[in-house]
DNA sequence: AATATATAGATGCAGATGCATGCAGAGTCA
DNA sequence: TGACTCTGCATGCATCTGCATCTATATATT
């Protein structure tokens, strides 16, 4: 005989609203934490953080998108407006004429620099200072599930 | 001595950016399910949702505000869509002559009922299915307390 | 080699968002 | 009652996003 109150159902329909509530307002409060602190959005900085980790030779736009999970046109225009703002520089890809590579400048890893304090500080007072390490490894481990397939 | 390691809090900011990860996929994957049916976004849902749990009445806009914790100028928009497409409407507020009250129509809690199947559909496919109860239990305990202070 | 197809990335346009500000009605205080 | 402040909501403007499409180069097929 099927379930009649669901209660199975609705618990987890409830729990992804909330999850949906809790990770937009975490999001919003630490993008006003940088913002009130003078510094650019938090995208900016997934950008150039995953410059920097890939070095010297810098990446291929559709790398990176791979790696941040932004679309095509959109990382195509955030770079613009880091490399506009000098963050970033776009070289000629030797192997593929096509594209080119990104790179990290020096003022793009000096952001870096100044953003980290303040997003460090955002994420410790908006979500760290919540959890206690074992909270924080339950969660780890239930968005690796929800990481799957 | 201070930890030099750094371990707990590591493990928190690569939760942190996990979590964002995550909520972010899981959001643009369900939204791309509801568009896919040719549905409109969650926000719409959430709304109509919530004008529907409201009754009768209607809420004010500042009422809804704080329940789906949307800016107020993008509330006011969103429900300018909502009224133009036919699934609201506002009507004058007896109380205060600055506001008004919203409520939905026939045609919006028909398209409340519409959009249901589609996205309990995939929420389930994208986060339902993967959680085990006592994972979806551990993750709601968690965003409890992420959603304090 | 010539043609067809696929892939990397940019871009025009429309719709959405954020910010600051405007405005009208409410509440307060003299 | 009149001046002052506060609150609810809208809106002009700039930026950002989504979608569709375009260009150029690479790859596959014959």
């Amino acid at each position: 005989m099927p379930n009649r109150t669901n209660k199975t159902g609705d618990a987890k329909i409830e729990t992804w609203a909330r999850l949906l509530r809790v990770s937009r307002n975490l999001l919003e409060r630490v993008e006003a934490a940088l913002k009130r602190d003078g510094l650019p959005p938090l995208a900016w900085y997934d950008v150039l953080l995953e410059l920097r980790r890939a070095g010297k030779p810098g990446l291929r736009p559709f790398e990176l998108q791979e790696r941040i999970l932004l679309a095509q046109y959109n990382l195509s225009r955030l770079t613009d407006r880091l490399v506009e703002a000098g963050y970033a520089e776009r070289r000629p890809c030797p192997d593929d004429g096509r594209g080119h590579l990104l790179a990290l400048t020096e003022d793009g890893r000096d952001l870096l620099r100044r953003m980290w304090p303040s997003y460090r500080a955002a994420i410790d007072s908006e979500f760290g200072r919540k959890l206690s390490p074992s909270e924080t490894q339950k969660l780890m481990a239930v968005l690796d599930r929800l990481d799957r397939d």
